[in-house]
RNA sequence: GGGCCCGUAGCUCAGUUGGUAAGAGCGCACGCCUGAUAAGCGUGAGGUCGGUAGUUCGAUUCUACUCGGGCCCA
C-alpha cells in the first residue's frame, strides 16, 4: 500500500514565486473592472467619515521615491480607516500651474516661444500638465494607492480656478491684501522678472570699492569727525542707499588713521586697512554694532539728507568691513531690513536697467555702464578709500546670459498683520494637532517670524490676478461684480480662463464697468502657485460632496511646514477664521543607505520604475511600512533586498495556510471547546496580534504593524504552531476532530491576517483572497471587508499564559539539547529522538505534567518521558534536564515517527499504531 | 550662520518616570530536514547605545559641548 495517498498534504496553486512586477498589474485590472474605489463608496456610504485631503504634486517629472512614500503612506492610511468602520474617501489632486511648468515649455520651444502669444504658451502648459498628471496616475494606481482617480482635483480646472479668483476677491474685500514694493531678480536685456529657479550662476567681473560714509555729529564718546566704512560690489546701488547694516553683537571699532577716522568691524579692520593702503592706524574704542543703532550719517549724493546706520542678522564677517551698505530697491536682504525699519525700498531704476529721473545725475546711464562713472566720481569727492575689480559668482539670465539686476517692482502681497492675522493664525496652529509634536513649534515660529506672503508673479502659467487699473492714476479698479464676472468666466471652459488673456477688455468687464474699457487696463501679473495649492481646501474638501470642511488628516514632507501647510491655512483663517485641517502629519525625506539626501551628483538615486521592475509595489510598500517616517527614511539596495525577505516569509505563510485549508469547508469548523490547548493559545496569540495591528494603524505607527506581522509569522506561526501542526494535518484522518480543529484554527488566522495586512500588502492580500476556501469570504474583494473584531472569548485566562511561557521556556531547552544530539550525530529530524525531562522544581514539574500528553507534539519527537524531580535538575538553571536519546522502535514511513509499534501492525508492518487507528484498520 | 529634527547590533525597529550582565525580527555562520522545497526547523556569533565632559550612589535614558546627517531659512 502507498501511504504517500492517505496523507493529506498542503495543496494550492499559490504560487510561492510572487512575481509582483507581473501579478500586480493583473489585479490592478481587476480593481479597475470592478471599480474598487466606487464599492468601497458604497459599502461604507453613511459610516462617520474620515477625510484625508491629498497635498497636490506638481505635475513635472517622474515620481520619485519620496512621492511614492507619501502616496503609500496615504494609502495605509484610508485603507485602514477604511476598514476599521469609516468612509474614508480619497480624492487625489495635482498642482499644474507654475514656472517649472512654463520654464519648460518655453525652454522646449527655444527661440520659436517669442513668437507666440500668451494664450499659445498656456495651451502648451495645460497640455504638459495634462500629460504629467497621466503619468502619475498610472504611477500611484500602480503602487497599489486606491482613490478616485478618475474624479482627480486639478488646479488648471475650470471650477478650481474659479475658486482661486473668488478667494482671492474674498481677501481682497476683507483688506488682507495690499499692493507693495518688492526687489526682484530682473534682466534688463530681456526686460522681464526671474525667480530663482531661472537663474544661472556664472563669473562676473566686478568693481570691489571700499566707500566712506560721513557720520553726522559726534558719536559717544569719540572725538571729531568719523566715517562708516562700506565695501560693495555694486557700486550703481549707492545712488539707492538709505541705510548702513551693522550686526548687533558683533565688536566695531573706531580707528585713527592719517587719512581720516574710520569705523569698521574689529576682525576686518586689519586686512580693509591694508587693501586701502593704510598702514598706520591706532584703534581707540570699541562697540558694539548694537551701542552704534540709530547714528546717522550724510547721503553720498543728497547731502542734506541724513540715513540711519541699523542693525540686522544677515551681517558677516566673511569679506568686506562689517558695515552694510544697503539699498533696500536692489537686494533681497536689504529689502527684509528695511522693512523692519519702515524704511521703504527705493529703485530709481527701469525695465531696461536704465537710471530714472530720480538717480538725479546718473539719470538716463545704464546701471553696469553707471558703475564707472559713480566710482570716478566717489574718488573725485574724496569718499572712496581703495577700488579694484573682483571675479565672482553672479547671477545670470538663463535665456540671455547677461548679468541681473535686483529691482523693486510693484507686488501684490498678503498682509500678515491685517486685523491680527498672524496672531489668529499662530492660535490656529494651536488648535491643530501636529504629528510628530514638534511640528507646531516649527510652524508656529515660521509664521511668527515669516514676512508678507507675496503673491504676484510676471509670468504666463497661472491664475490672473483678477484686477484692473484705471489708466488715469494706475488706481485699482475691482468689485464684488468684476471678480465674479471674471470667475464665471474661468469656469466656463476648459480654458476660460485664458480669455482673461486674449479677450478684448470690455468682454472681461462687468456690465456696469463696460461703459469704461476705454479708461481701464487689466492687471498683468499672476498668482503665486502656492496660492492656487493653498486653497484647495475651498476648491476640494468644501466643494466635493464626499468630503468634509476641514479635513480630518493632512500628510506630506517636513518641507511643507513651510509650504503648503503655511499656504493653506493663511487663506483659511482670513477667510473661514479656522484651520483647514484637524491634524497634520509629516514624513522625513528619503535618504540613502548613509543617510544622504538623494541626488544625481552622489549617484545614489534610487528610481521608482526601476524599484517597481525589480521589485514590485507590495515589496516597495512594506519598505514604506518598515521604516519610522518621522525621521528621514532609508533606502538601499540592501534595504530593500530585507525588504524582500520579508516578503517572502509572509507570502510563504499565507500559502501555507492556503494550502492545508484546500478541503475545508463550512460544515468542518470545530466548536471553540473541542480545540487542543495549543489552538487556544494560538487563537489567543492572534488576539494579541490583532490589537497590536489596529492600534498600530491607528496611532499612524506602520512599522509597529510592520514587526507584529513579522514576528507574527516568523516566531508564532512558522517557528511553532505551523511546525507542530504539520503531523495533526498531514497524518490524522482526513475529517478527524484534530485536523479540521487545526484548519479551523488556521482558517480563523488566514482570515485575520489576510484583513491586517490588506492595506500595507493589497495586491498579495487579494491575491490571498482568491485562493481563500469559499466558505471564508463573500464579497470580491478583501478591500472591500473590516479588521477582525476583538473576541474576547479566545483570550486565555493569565494562569493558563504563565503555563505557556513556561512551557515554551523549557521547549527552547529541548531545542538545544536536540542540537547538541544533533551534533553528534545521534540524531538528525527530532523526530529520531525521545527526550527525557527531569524537573528541578515543583513548578516545572507541575507545567510539564500539565502539558503531559501533548509534549512528543509539542516538541516534536518521538517520544518524552518526564521523571520525578531530581536534586541535579535543581541546581540548574532552568530547573530542568534535558537528555536526548535515539527513539526506541522503527521509523514509521507513514508519520515519520519512530515507534515501537512499527511492525506490530497486521498487514501495515511498516506503521505504527497511531497511523493505523487514523486508517482506521485494527491494531492488531 | 540661524530655526527645527535625528544618530541603539550588517538592516529595520523596542527600550516604561535614569537602576541588576542593552532586547526583537530579519540577515549572517554552522547544522538538520527533504511531506511549506528557489521552502521549513535548530543552534550560534554580532552592540564601549556617534564622541567628549558634566549632574548623580548610578545614564543608552538628564545637561553642555562636539562629530555626522536631514528639512527650512539666510
Amino acid at each position: 500500500m502507498d501511504y504517500k495517498d492517505t496523507v493529506h498534504l498542503p495543496k494550492t496553486d499559490f504560487p510561492m514565486k510572487a512575481d509582483l512586477p507581473k501579478r500586480e498589474p493583473e489585479i490592478l485590472k481587476y480593481w479597475d473592472e470592478i471599480d474598487l474605489y466606487g464599492l468601497m463608496r458604497k459599502r461604507n456610504a453613511g459610516k462617520k467619515k474620515f477625510v484625508l485631503h491629498d497635498g497636490p504634486p506638481y505635475a513635472n517629472g517622474e515620481i520619485h521615491a519620496g512621492t511614492a512614500l507619501n502616496k503609500i503612506l496615504k494609502d495605509f492610511i484610508v485603507k485602514s480607516k477604511q476598514m476599521s468602520g469609516y468612509d474614508s474617501p480619497y480624492v487625489p489632486g495635482w498642482d499644474c500651474h507654475g514656472l517649472p511648468i512654463e520654464h519648460k515649455v518655453v525652454s522646449e520651444l527655444g527661440e520659436k516661444a517669442k513668437s507666440l502669444s500668451q494664450v499659445e504658451i498656456r495651451r502648451r502648459c495645460r497640455a504638459f500638465a495634462l500629460k504629467y498628471v497621466d503619468i502619475h496616475r498610472r504611477g500611484f494606481k500602480r503602487l497599489g494607492v486606491t482613490g478616485d482617480w478618475q474624479n482627480p482635483y486639478l488646479t488648471l480646472s475650470p471650477e478650481y480656478v474659479a475658486t482661486i479668483i473668488r478667494c482671492f476677491a474674498e481677501m481682497f474685500e476683507k483688506g488682507y491684501v495690499y499692493k507693495g514694493l518688492k526687489p526682484i531678480l530682473w534682466c534688463p536685456d530681456c526686460e522681464t522678472a526671474l525667480a530663482e529657479a531661472e537663474v544661472e550662476y556664472a563669473n562676473h567681473v566686478s568693481p570691489s570699492i571700499y566707500v566712506k560714509f560721513e557720520v553726522v555729529g559726534s558719536i559717544p564718546g569719540l572725538e571729531g569727525q568719523w566715517n562708516f566704512v562700506i565695501w560693495t560690489t555694486t557700486p550703481w546701488t549707492l545712488p539707492a542707499n538709505l541705510a548702513i547694516a551693522l550686526h548687533p553683537d558683533y565688536e566695531y571699532c573706531a580707528v585713527e588713521t592719517p587719512a581720516g577716522n574710520y569705523i569698521m568691524a574689529g576682525v576686518l579692520a586689519p586686512v580693509a586697512l591694508e587693501t586701502c593702503g593704510i598702514q598706520q592706524y591706532k584703534i581707540i574704542k570699541k562697540f558694539l554694532g548694537k551701542d552704534l543703532e540709530g547714528i546717522r550719517y550724510r547721503h553720498l549724493y543728497d547731502k542734506s539728507r541724513e540715513c540711519p546706520i541699523i542693525l540686522g542678522e544677515h551681517v558677516t564677517l566673511d569679506t568686506g568691513t562689517g558695515c552694510v551698505h544697503t539699498a533696500p530697491g536692489h537686494g533681497q536682504e536689504d529689502y527684509v531690513v528695511g522693512a523692519r525699519y519702515n524704511i521703504a525700498p527705493f529703485s530709481p531704476v527701469d525695465g531696461k536697467g536704465i537710471f530714472t529721473s530720480e538717480a538725479g545725475k546718473y539719470s538716463g546711464l545704464r546701471v553696469f555702464q553707471a558703475n564707472d562713472v559713480i566710482v570716478q566720481d566717489l574718488k573725485e569727492c574724496g569718499a572712496l578709500l581703495h577700488a579694484e575689480k573682483l571675479e565672482h559668482s553672479y547671477p545670470h539670465c538663463w535665456r540671455c546670459g547677461g548679468p541681473l539686476i535686483f529691482r523693486a517692482t510693484p507686488q501684490w502681497f498678503v498682509n500678515m498683520d491685517h486685523k491680527d492675522l498672524r496672531q489668529r493664525l499662530i492660535k490656529a496652529v494651536d488648535t491643530v494637532q501636529w504629528l510628530p509634536d514638534w511640528g507646531k513649534e516649527r510652524i508656529g515660529g515660521m509664521i511668527a517670524q515669516r514676512p508678507d506672503w507675496c503673491i504676484s508673479r510676471q509670468r504666463a502659467w497661472g491664475v490672473p490676478i483678477p484686477v484692473f487699473y484705471r489708466k488715469t492714476d494706475h488706481e485699482v479698479v475691482a468689485t464684488k461684480e468684476s471678480f465674479e464676472k471674471i470667475a464665471a468666466l474661468a469656469a466656463s471652459a476648459p480654458d476660460g480662463i485664458d480669455r482673461w488673456f486674449d479677450a478684448p477688455l470690455r468682454d472681461l468687464l462687468p456690465d456696469d464697468l463696460k461703459d469704461q474699457a476705454e479708461n481701464l487696463e487689466k492687471e498683468t501679473d499672476i498668482l503665486d502657485v502656492w496660492f492656487d495649492s493653498g486653497v484647495s481646501h475651498r476648491a476640494v474638501c468644501e466643494r466635493h460632496p464626499d468630503l468634509t470642511w476641514p479635513a480630518d488628516l493632512y500628510l506630506e514632507g517636513s518641507d511643507q511646514h513651510r509650504g503648503w501647510f503655511q499656504s493653506s491655512i493663511i487663506p483659511a483663517v482670513a477667510i473661514k477664521d479656522a484651520p483647514p485641517y484637524r491634524a497634520v502629519i509629516t514624513h522625513g525625506y528619503v535618504v540613502d543607505g548613509e543617510g544622504k539626501k538623494m541626488s544625481k551628483k552622489l549617484g545614489n538615486v534610487i528610481e521608482v520604475p526601476w524599484l517597481m521592475e525589480k521589485y514590485g509595489a507590495d515589496i516597495v510598500r512594506l519598505w514604506v511600512a518598515s521604516e519610522n517616517y518621522r525621521l528621514d527614511i532609508r533606502l538601499s539596495e540592501e534595504i530593500m533586498s530585507r525588504q524582500q525577505d520579508t516578503y517572502r516569509r509572509i507570502r510563504n505563510t499565507f500559502r501555507y495556510m492556503v494550502a492545508n485549508l484546500h478541503d475545508f469547508t463550512e460544515n468542518d469548523r470545530i466548536e471553540y471547546s473541542e480545540l487542543l490547548d495549543i489552538d487556544k493559545w494560538a487563537l489567543h496569540q492572534l488576539e494579541i496580534l490583532k490589537e497590536r495591528i489596529k492600534k498600530g494603524y491607528d496611532s499612524y505607527e506602520f512599522h509597529v504593524v510592520y514587526h507584529a506581522a513579522l514576528n507574527f509569522c516568523s516566531v508564532q506561526m512558522s517557528a511553532f504552531y505551523l511546525d507542530v501542526l504539520k503531523d495533526r494535518l498531514y497524518t490524522h484522518a482526513k475529517a478527524s476532530v484534530g485536523r479540521r480543529a487545526a484548519q479551523t484554527v488556521l482558517a480563523e488566522i488566514l482570515a485575520a491576517l489576510v484583513r491586517l495586512l490588506a492595506p500595507m500588502l493589497p495586491y498579495t492580500c487579494e491575491e490571498v483572497w482568491r485562493y481563500l476556501p469559499a466558505c471564508m469570504k463573500d464579497v470580491p474583494s478583501v478591500h472591500l471587508t473590516d479588521f477582525p473584531e476583538k473576541k474576547t472569548e479566545h483570550c486565555l485566562a493569565q494562569p493558563v499564559l504563565d503555563t505557556w511561557e513556561n512551557l515554551l521556556r523549557i521547549r527552547a531547552v529541548v531545542s538545544k539539547q536536540l542540537e547538541e544530539a544533533r551534533r553528534s550525530e545521534m540524531i538528525g529530524s527530532s523526530l529520531q529522538a525521545a527526550v527525557t525531562l527531569r524537573p528541578g522544581d515543583e513548578s516545572v514539574e507541575n507545567t510539564l505534567n500539565s502539558f503531559r500528553n501533548q509534549l512528543e507534539d509539542i516538541f516534536i519527537v518521538s517520544k518524552c518521558e518526564i521523571q520525578a524531580i531530581s536534586q541535579q535538575a535543581a541546581e540548574t538553571e532552568e530547573k530542568l534536564l534535558v537528555s536526548v536519546t535515539p527513539a526506541p522502535g522503527r521509523k514509521c514511513i507513514r508519520c515519520w515517527h519512530v515507534r515501537e509499534s512499527v511492525g506490530t501492525v497486521q498487514n501495515h508492518p511498516s506503521i505504527c499504531h497511531v497511523c493505523a487507528e487514523q486508517l482506521g484498520v485494527s491494531a492488531a
